[in-house]
DNA sequence: CCAGACGTTGTT
DNA sequence: GTCTGG
DNA sequence: CCAGACGTTGTT
DNA sequence: GTCTGG
């Protein structure tokens, strides 16, 4: 599963990005804040197709269905298995696919505790996931909410947990965004030997503690005798 | 037809 | 809202 | 995802 | 345990 991550990037570093990297020059941001601990509920940054482009912007992590009555429930994943035929997601998929931008993300292994992971692609610095977004009613405003899609972890990712976020490289996202996108097997992409992966302290449980020791490295003390 | 679920994860 | 189950 | 609350009444 | 909030 993937319910926290990060976007460290500066706003000034991060423009520069998506005008390089996709050609946006004016990005619809209402709100960012660089983030070593992002968490379900908040405003995050991801691209969409808009009037044919594509465009960066402010969504909340967790769509809300418009019939939902607990109105705190968000989804704030998608399994990719299932997406096209459950009709929560079903619309999203065939019109509403997005990009969620990223730098790493963070995954608890279950050991009779909870040890938490750092996780993030091999030099690639910003990267993104293959998520979906809809609309939710905010007080009579409609504003958009996104979820993340999940796949079957493999490789060093399955010894931490089951789940992991799919993160599609450059030429699947492109093809993510395509208005002709069908179903062109982007849905399990991810290699995880791309991945690095390390251990860090439970410092970043807490979802307000939100600085750069959050991804730092633990090392296991050993213990001697 | 109406009633009830509709999502994910982890845990049990 | 839309689908499934009875 | 994890952390933290989880209840009511009356009085201040 | 279960729900809410971030």
């Amino acid at each position: 599963m993937c319910g926290r991550y990060l976007l460290s990037y500066d706003l000034e570093d991060l423009i520069k990005i998506l005008e390089e990297r996709w050609n946006i020059r004016q990005p619809n941001i209402d709100y960012y804040e660089p983030s070593y601990n992002i968490a379900p509920g908040q405003k995050i940054i991801a691209l969409y197709k808009e009037n044919n482009e594509v465009a960066a912007g402010s969504f909340r992590w967790g769509i809300e269905p418009s019939w939902s009555k607990n109105k705190s429930r968000l989804l704030i994943n998608a399994r990719s298995e299932t997406v096209e035929e459950k009709s929560t997601f079903r619309d999203s998929y065939s019109n509403r696919r997005c990009l969620i931008l990223t730098n790493g993300f963070y995954e608890w292994k279950r050991n009779g505790g909870k040890t938490p992971y750092y996780i993030t692609l091999n030099e690639a610095g910003l990267f993104s996931y293959a998520g979906l977004w809809d609309y939710y009613n905010d007080n009579g405003i409609m504003k958009k909410a996104c979820s993340i899609l999940t796949m079957e972890s493999n490789g060093s990712m399955s010894k931490i947990h089951n789940r992991m976020p799919v993160i599609l490289n450059a030429s699947q996202e492109k093809i993510w965004l395509s208005e002709n996108y069908k179903d062109q097997d982007l849905l399990n992409p991810m290699d995880s030997s791309l991945l690095h992966i390390h251990e860090v302290s439970s410092y970043v449980n807490k979802w307000s503690n939100n600085s750069k020791k959050c991804i730092e490295p633990v090392v296991n003390e050993q213990i001697s005798f």
